[in-house]
Parts: C-alpha cells; structure tokens; sequence
DNA sequence: CAAAGCATTAAACAGTTATTTATATGTGTT
DNA sequence: AACACATATAAATAACTGTTTAATGCTTTG
C-alpha cells in the first residue's frame, strides 16, 4: 500500500494539477523554459495570477525556478511530471469525449 | 501542444485525484474490485460519502463499476490511471518530504 | 410479495480556493 | 543613485466543493 502520510501529498500534487489554469502553465513550459511573463502574454492572463499559481507549482516540487537576469524562468521539476501528463493524456483520449463530472 | 477542449478533461481527472478521500478510495479498490461496503469500512467513511465519491471518479472514466448481486464493485478503469499513480509516486518519493503546498 | 441488505440520490452546511487589486521586492540600466 | 522592468506578495472578494443527514432505489431472500 501506501504510508498514510504520503496520501496527503500525492493528493495535494494532483489538486495543484487539478486547476485549469495551473494545468495550462504547467503545459506552457513543460518542454522548455519559459518566463513568468511569457506565460501570461502567452495565454492572456495577468503577471501576478501567473506568479500565484507558479509559486503552488514549486512549493510541491512540480515546477523548478531558474533566474536570468530580470526574469525568472519555469520548467517542468522531472521526468515523473511529464510521465503523469503523458499517461493521463492517453487515459483522456482513450476514455473518449463525454465525461461526466458534474 | 494539447487541443483546448482536453485542457479541462484533463484538469478534471487530476481535481477528481486530488482530494485524498477519493484518493484513499481510489487505492482501496486499485488493484482488486471492492464492494461499496468493504471500502467504507475499510477507511472508516459513510456508505453515502463513498458511493457520491464513487459516482464522480466513474464520470470521469477513473474506476469502473460491476453489480454482483445487492453488491457493486468498483476497481481502476484502466493500466493508464494505475501508472498516473505510479509516477506520481515515484516523484513524491523522489521530490522528497517538505513539500511546501499552502 | 414483503422484508432486509446494499447502494444511490438530494439538499443543506461548512470549509476551502481561485481571482482581482494594490503594494512590495529584486535586478539591471542610464 | 535613481529609474524602469520583471516578478513576487498580501488582503479581500466570490465561487466552488466535501461532508453530513435523510430519504429513495435496486436485488435477493424468506
């Protein structure tokens, strides 16, 4: 099984990743990194919105920071976060359109 | 890239994963179907809050559902959610303890 | 067919969380 | 050193979501 304690923190990564703002950040620098301001031009939300939700990301290891000058630049932290990605994206297009959630 | 309508599919799968009630039930029943019952006495829960929870992992396509008799038993939908898990896993392990979500 | 067992559904409450707006920190440039 | 640029932090609001309680729906058994 699983120690009880690592529940919380497997389950906390998947919330992090369970925001479809945070899921579309995650997406904008999972190949190459890419700075905070770039993010939010890229998909039109605001600089601090961006940084909020960058911050969530790195707090649990999800995203790692790396700064350059003026900027800070974002990457996806390791090959685990692209495999969980890659895996439920299989998942999604297996299962086909029409979940259910509500 | 990822098409637009995938983005909340997705971030629907990781939400549903991410509060660590489903996610305790989720693991009960990840590897053999368990009944409604075994599950909630197993964690300790409400018939009523495992089956609600239930319901939402099976609209989005995480566990699947098979009546036996008075008795419905639910176990992972696919090989694609178990190696989700799996991955996560590893990085939580890896990433180390000291996540810092709040 | 009535009763009991198991699971589901519905509605109300409580707690959490994403977003906005305003302010602050750091970094390089003139 | 002062300015401009890029990012980060804080507080407040608004929307969402997990849990509880109570009632309903299926299946088999007596």
């Amino acid at each position: 099984m699983l120690r009880p304690e690592h529940y919380t923190d497997l389950a906390d990564m998947f919330r992090l990743m369970g925001d479809p703002t945070r899921l579309r950040i995650l997406y904008t620098c999972i190949d190459a990194p890419t700075c905070v301001g770039d993010i939010a031009r890229g998909l039109g939300l605001s600089a601090p919105l961006v940084s909020h939700h960058l911050r969530l990301l790195r707090g649990a290891r999800i995203v790692r920071a790396e700064r350059r000058g003026k900027r800070v630049y974002y990457t996806a932290d390791d090959e685990h976060i692209r495999a969980v990605l890659a895996d439920m994206g299989r998942h999604v297009r297996e299962a086909g359109a029409g979940l259910k959630v509500a």
